[in-house]
RNA sequence: GGAGAGGUGGCAGAGUGGUCGAAUGCGGCAGUCUUGAAAACUGUUGAGGGUCACACCUCCGGGGGUUCGAAUCCCUCCCUCUCCGCCA
């Protein structure tokens, strides 16, 4: 295991390990009973873990005060021997010199010990997911998460055709033609079913625009230091597609490209907030996902989406999570979807996020709530991984937090657009995407 | 793909075996002067670990080696730039 990270990843032999691991032992050791008390929300104890992590890290401690007290003492004598042989005293300093080596050989151990402490805090460190902000309802799975809220109602139709018939029956989209092409999973948008991704993501992003958002279009291929700084590296490496002629990964959301824009960087705090807007197409493997709930638009290897990142000032992070969805809410509300809003519960709360809003939209032919949006308030948690800090008022550095929202994802938009606006005249297009895509009727 | 050059602090750019965590300039911060600002002058200004605070340790692209001692020498990997070829 150990051979097999440092391979993957050299830098974890160096400082990279040594500090910047996910919850910050720090952290850990002055807030041990409320990070417990916080984890347990999801269901799991992890107080053992925490325990342990401490542990190992007095350990690590110990060894480095050790290891650093020869250095002390080497350093010290190589600067005898140096004015030694300035006053041609030779004799001392190949004393000194033998006196030197012997010292080497203990640090050769100590260093090699101390190599595999922080290892070992690593290891248990990176087991430990973020813990649940304090307004998260406890529990295991997605049965435990809160309804916030439900806003519109579900359409009465006349007809109710599920949207992959719909697409075939306007041509909007060709499920068959993208096997041909690529495989399932990889749709080919057609006609108007093209000009209306098309108006969707342009519309996404002037929105966010308007929201203060700063627009960027990132590479969509990203190495590995990337993968690893929002964590889609080493433990999710198979959901991810990878080229492995240059060693690069595709991107399976424009938080990867963006968020990393940031990594290894200290801001000032006069530069917060950071607010970053971004279409990407993004690209996952699903890996063992059948079935029906893969049907049509549902669950797709491409699919296109715009992402809203922010970089905040610890204090405010939950504000900000709450203006975050806020504004998710409204593009839906704009859009006239019947739609409710779930509070995440510890268990079902990604790893790396402390408080996490699902946004679903009601599909009304296959009668159920499709997710099109996730945001999340990551704390200092991802930033501990990139090294993203603040300098504040006082030049201290502490670790930024990071957030990051879908605003939106295509697909199930697209999908409840289509069976919720349906009638015999055809489906009606929502008034605010009209402007966009130029038709607001698909017959 | 072929040939060459190079990776040093926020940036530019010195440093080719010892007292170098690193000259100098720019930028940043603080102060003097000024009604205020600019200019000028003075001081200050990398990151991480460790400590109550010091001490001390690590870091000059990554990894390894030579040496009492490495930014400096050797090996190796990565990256960037320039020219040629190919090409949206």
């Amino acid at each position: 295991m150990a051979f097999l990270i440092l391979f993957h990843f050299p830098e974890f032999s160096g400082q990279f390990c040594r500090r910047f691991i996910m919850l910050q032992i720090q952290d850990i050791r002055n807030n041990l009973d409320e990070i417990s008390g916080r984890l347990s929300k999801r269901g799991q104890d992890f107080s053992s873990l925490l325990k342990t992590a401490i542990e190992k890290d007095d350990v690590r401690k110990e060894t480095q005060t050790e290891l650093d007290s020869y250095l002390a003492e080497i350093n010290q004598a190589s600067k005898q021997i140096g004015a030694l042989y300035k006053e041609g005293k030779r004799e001392e300093a190949d004393q000194l010199k033998e006196k030197v080596s012997e010292l080497k050989s203990k640090t050769k151990d100590l260093d090699e010990k101390l190599k595999a402490a922080e290892l070992e805090v690593y290891n248990v460190l990176t087991q430990i997911p973020n813990a649940p902000g304090v307004n998260v309802p406890a529990g295991k799975s997605e049965n435990d998460n809160k309804i916030m809220s439900t806003h519109g109602e579900a359409p009465v139709l006349s007809q109710n055709l599920p949207h992959w018939e719909l697409a075939s029956k306007y041509d909007l989209i060709d499920f068959e033609l993208g096997v041909k092409i690529t495989g399932a999973g990889f749709p080919v948008y057609k006609g108007k079913g093209a000009r209306l991704q098309r108006a969707l993501i342009n519309w996404f992003l002037d929105r966010a625009r308007d929201e203060g958002f700063e627009e960027v279009l990132p590479p969509i291929l990203v190495n590995e230091d990337s993968g690893f700084g929002t964590g889609q590296l080493p433990d999710k490496e198979g959901q991810m597609y990878h080229v492995t002629g240059d060693n690069l990964y595709v991107i399976p959301t424009a938080e990867v490209p963006i968020t990393n824009m940031y990594r290894d960087v200290i801001l000032n705090s006069s530069d917060l907030p950071i607010k970053n807007c971004g279409y990407t197409p993004c690209f996952r493997r699903e890996a063992g996902s059948y079935g029906k709930d893969v049907r049509g638009l549902n669950r797709l290897h491409q699919f296109d989406k715009v992402e809203i990142v922010q970089i905040v000032n610890p204090k405010e992070s939950y504000d900000v999570l709450e203006s975050m969805q806020k504004y998710v809410q409204s593009l839906l509300r704009d859009l006239g979807l019947h739609y409710r809003v779930l509070l995440l519960c510890g268990g079902d709360t990604g790893f790396a996020s402390a408080m996490t809003y699902d946004m679903e939209v009601w599909s009304a032919a296959q009668e159920r709530w499709l997710e099109v949006s996730s945001v999340s308030n990551f704390e200092s948690f991802q930033a501990n991984r990139l090294k993203l800090r603040v300098k504040d008022e006082e030049g201290n550095k502490v670790l930024a937090h990071t957030l990051n929202g879908s605003a939106l994802a295509l697909p199930r938009i697209l999908a409840a657009l289509l069976e919720n606006n349906q009638s015999e005249e055809g489906i009606r297009v929502p008034e605010v995407l009209v402007p966009y895509c130029g038709f607001d009727l698909i017959s």
